[in-house]
DNA sequence: TGGATTTGTTTATTGGTTGAATTATTTGCC
DNA sequence: GGCAAATAATTCAACCAATAAACAAATCCA
């Protein structure tokens, strides 16, 4: 770590008695076997340490998880009921006693958890307030609000934030862990009823200066085609939504394979990964986008875009709605150790 | 500054004396009029100190300035003359000759020139060998190289890079001038033969993996249109490249107004300046861009995306260029001074 | 078993920041 | 004109985190 990092081995010692004594770090009981000379200590982050809790609320299911700070989902609950009959309130009082169910079993487990985060199909405000989730019926709710009237939960910090940026988030953990690769680039694709993006960019977020990113769903595919319900024509959720989906549309992967080369000639983005409605339909849907990316990608005789499905599949929105609580602690462990 | 940056003033002051020590800054004479109490001493970053030198390279003229660290164009050479017969080799030693001139002019006015850029209208991969630049000829030219055989260049670092970053660097530099804003976020885009695009998130100039971001002459704009020389069909060179322009075209500004929403809706960019062939048009091209991002950008109803002609014209490429060199010293200014 | 090798800890030292006190220079009021 | 209040800059001892170098510990290999 010293080599890597440049400091002292002392300094190095210093910092880590902090984090091991403060409970983010374990030594590894049967030392890794490091050739000749002392044996290193091994080191690992701490499972028993802070833990984030994720859930998500989405048309058809609620969901809430434990994620430690390994990246291991140490619980998860999942109820299935249709959520657009219920209204804001009864949904999020749904969700809170799932969140709640959850945090009491990772702390009956030896976790402490250190916030929350909750992703919904919809534009967030700063602040949390989702100021609209057409698919939910909601318009101006105060989430964060309604889920800290659950005594379980008064305590914890909780944010919002839009479905397609959290699970970009959580492909991004996943994708780190699998490959070495400390800050890919990629794009998210989130087919639902809309059609949703989140854009990582060099390992973060990029959430637009006012957090309206990520709207592919109204990029222009067809400029004279089919009139969308944001007033436009042609946008590409009319023709890969998930209504023109279940219409048998042979349009729907070459409609996609044109918005998606427009990202890679903008962004130089080398790898994306379709998810949400997607995931399942990859192999259908990956000749049509990779024959339109391959046609209309400047750069693709150079490299051709790396097209996979989401690794997470329908987890990937909570598991990085757990992962930004899980990521604050790990980016300012200073903090957590004072508090 | 003590307040604004946290420190104490004992630490401001002992840094603040170093960088007026190492000609970085400078204390203002008349000191400004703060109000009661001891006036403040006044500090503004040296004009005499350390400058960048870039330069342009582009079809039918050279260009070298350098600027100081205030941002001020302190020596600035044109040389009209069509450079697609010349060939490499021909251009960079006239850019070369050119470039000597404004260096030794400007060390005679007590500059000491840091380092060079260079801009071009082409692909360039690390290192700054110019991969192609179709409209110059250009094919794996070494610039750096070239323009370091000439003696009164050869201890520069000089760098390369694409014409459009280059411009959108210089706009950037203008517009935190211009307005207090740090860290703005916009899209320049470039029309002359081909479009380029340079993309600027929260003040930063983004690149792409590979570098190669800023494709937009090549975003989908019509999928079943016009073919272009890149083998796809529709892409939006076809309709508003220079030659488009040119022969009186009703498409170019529907047809940037189209590329432009995608743009906005994928990244949520608040403001777009157009720049090269386009500044002059500005208030033709307009009405039309204007309408489409109206239509076709899902937010516009909330915020309406800000349109403006280049404020440096056709002068940003060289400007950004040289800021190049004027913000790599600003970053770091301990290395500077310990040179 | 002993030397080579690598890791971790101890120690004095250093360099940069802090905090409090001090000095300097103006404005505004009587 | 003189004095108080306000603001800025400097000085200096104390502190803290990181460093460097020496030392101790634990392994491998001959």
């Amino acid at each position: 770590m010293a080599a890597a990092t440049g400091l002292t081995r002392a300094t190095v010692s210093a910092l880590v008695d902090d984090l091991v004594a403060g409970g983010l770090l374990t030594e590894l009981d049967p030392p890794p076997r490091t050739g000749a000379g002392r044996p290193a200590v091994g080191l690992a982050l701490s499972a028993a340490g802070p833990a984030g809790l994720g859930f998500e609320i989405n048309i058809d299911y609620l969901a809430a998880c434990v994620v430690d700070l390994t990246g291991t989902v140490r619980q998860r609950f999942v109820e299935y009921a249709d959520q657009r009959p219920s209204g804001a309130g009864d949904s999020l009082a749904a969700l809170g006693r799932l969140a709640a169910r959850a945090r009491l079993a990772a702390e009956a487990d030896g976790l402490t958890v250190a916030g929350a985060a909750l992703a919904v199909p919809g534009l967030v405000a700063g602040g949390g307030l989702v100021r609209v989730a057409p698919n939910l019926g909601w318009q101006d709710v105060d989430a964060p609000e309604m889920l800290r009237s659950v005594p379980e939960l008064a305590d914890l910090p909780i944010s919002v934030d839009n479905e397609a940026n959290l699970a970009a988030l959580g492909e991004l953990r996943a994708a780190t862990k699998e490959t070495q690769e400390t800050s890919p680039t990629f794009l998210y694709v989130s087919g639902e009823i809309g059609i949703g993006a989140g854009l990582v960019l060099d390992g973060e977020l990029y959430r637009g200066v006012r957090g309206w990113s990520g709207e592919i769903g109204h990029v222009t595919v067809f400029p004279d085609g089919r009139p969308c319900r944001c007033g436009a024509r042609g946008c590409l959720e009319q023709y890969a939504g998930q209504e023109a989906l279940a219409g048998d549309e042979p349009l729907a992967a070459s409609a996609l394979g044109i918005a998606l080369a427009a990202v890679v000639n903008l962004l130089d983005v080398p790898v994306i990964v379709l998810g949400g409605a997607y995931a399942p339909l990859f192999a259908e849907l990956r000749p049509g986008i990779e024959e339109e990316l391959g046609r209309r990608v400047l750069t693709s005789g150079l490299a051709p875009v790396v097209l996979r499905p989401a690794a997470l599949g329908a987890d990937a929105a909570m598991r990085g709605a757990a992962d930004t609580v899980i990521r604050a602690v790990r980016d300012d462990p200073a903090a957590w150790l004072r508090r």
